[in-house]
DNA sequence: AGGTATTCACATGAAACTATTCTCTGAGTTAGG
DNA sequence: TAACTCAGAGAATAGTTTCATGTGAATACCTGT
């Protein structure tokens, strides 16, 4: 007990070299944002007209992860609402991340989560979708306002259940009396549009915006000032920032995972005792957010994505690479041990290709002339996460 | 030898089914007047 | 008679199954030399 006691004590006493860590964290929206001037004075420049409570075109941002799109979009909401608020304009933004699973990834839930932001709650599931929409269009044109409807990750949405959505909300506008919706799309993707319904991209896209990819330099200022404010100073190692940076710029320029990587160097000094962030740090930084990626990924898939997972593990010892077939026979051995129905091998072959799309495995489909066409296997996980990921999987699947 | 046809072992697509979770509705039940 | 309970109908969703069709190239099978 005394232990415990005194371990605390001693967590208490010793000083954090964390001044503001909200400031890293990736909720956290900054009073000003680093190289993206000219994109905000362009969202502005085409949203302007709300404030004259005058429908804007609507507008669609592409952008890679990391790139700043959302963080200036929010940045703009605010102050916008900011002015409304003190002109008594009636503007709504609302702000939807479509990716969120159970939030917003369906069409039904969609239109749920923006009742909810009108303040009425809707039930999670039981009523009919068209009811759904009749009660967001009573609740829009209960009275005069101008809505601005950020749809973040668009592309997630349409990905998982077509554009009609996307029809219907650009047609809100002819349905309603007194207000207008205006619709601002956010996409990771950028040749989403392209495999659209051409009805609904050229209504949806009225006005394109690009945001590029920040070279390492960009992101090395953009460290430099978020550090400033959220490490005490002198607590960093000289070229720590410069190497996640570095990291950062490497895959196409991602802010957002450049700074998560700063602040687990930093929990992560801190947790060893250390008083300064060095680069090491910053490696195991690198090595236990790839990891945790990759194990969050895994631990929230099913159960039978799990096992089919670990038949692969179970392989590969043996092989370096292996087919759909193979894997399936594994797979139905461990259903045997762990008392599981064994799917079929359709379904397999699906989840096959979803590992691949989370990058665990690589897949690739090939042809084995006479001997038939199928996928060639091979994990692509690092040897100690391998390790990791085995025992999580045991005990999710209780494999002695 | 050179050219075509087969054939394998799955991939890929669409539709339909299953189980679960949830609402709404209306019939039957209960309790109070 | 009003309030309450409770079963059944109907929805949305995730995860599958069923059925149907597609596919790239190593081999088998011809053909004419």
């Amino acid at each position: 007990m005394a232990q415990i006691g005194d371990f605390f004590e001693n967590f208490l006493k010793k000083e954090s070299i964390f001044l503001n860590k909200a400031v890293l964290m990736s909720a956290h929206i900054p009073t000003d944002i680093l190289y993206r001037e000219e994109q905000i004075q362009e969202v502005a420049n085409i949203l302007a007209p709300l404030l004259r409570t005058e429908r804007p075109s609507n507008l669609f941002i592409y952008g890679k992860t990391g790139t700043g799109k959302t963080l200036a979009v929010k940045h703009i909401m605010e102050s916008m609402l900011e002015i409304a608020k003190k002109n008594n304009v009636p503007l709504k933004p609302i702000y939807v991340n479509c990716k969120l699973k159970r939030v917003a990834d369906t069409e039904y839930r969609l239109i749920a989560q923006l009742i909810k932001d009108f303040g009425r709650d809707i039930p999670s599931t039981g009523l009919p979708t068209d009811e759904v929409y009749n009660i967001f269009y009573k609740l829009l044109d209960q009275e005069k306002k101008i809505v601005l409807l950020i749809l973040d990750e668009i592309d997630q949405l349409t990905k998982k259940i077509g554009d009609e959505i996307l029809y219907n909300l650009t047609r809100i506008n002819a349905e309603l009396k007194q207000s207008q919706i205006c619709l601002l799309g956010i996409s990771n993707n950028l040749v989403f549009s392209e495999n659209l319904d051409p009805r609904v991209k050229s209504s949806l896209s009225e006005e394109e915006l690009i945001f590029p990819p920040y070279n390492a330099i960009q992101i090395q200022e953009i460290l430099k000032s978020r550090a400033k404010v959220a490490f005490k100073e002198e607590v960093i190692q000289p070229g720590v920032i410069e190497k996640c940076s570095a990291y950062a710029a490497r895959e196409h320029g991602d802010a957002r995972r450049a700074i998560d990587l700063l602040r687990v160097s930093g929990e992560l000094a801190e947790r060893a005792g250390s008083t300064i962030v060095k680069i090491e740090h910053l490696d195991d930084a690198e090595r236990k957010v790839e990891s945790d990626k990759i194990i969050n990924a895994i631990v929230s898939q099913p159960k039978q994505f799990q096992s089919v997972l670990y038949s692969i593990i179970l392989i590969s010892p043996q092989k370096r690479q292996f087919y759909t077939g193979e894997i399936y026979e594994v797979y139905k051995n461990i259903c045997k041990q762990t008392k599981f129905n064994v799917l079929t091998q359709r379904r397999i072959s699906d989840i096959l290709a979803e590992l691949d799309m989370l990058g665990i495995i690589n897949a690739k489909i090939i042809s084995k002339g006479r001997y038939g066409r199928t996928r060639e296997v091979s994990l692509s996980v690092e040897e100690n996460i391998l390790i990791k990921l085995r025992e999580i999987l045991e005990k999710s699947l209780h494999i002695n």
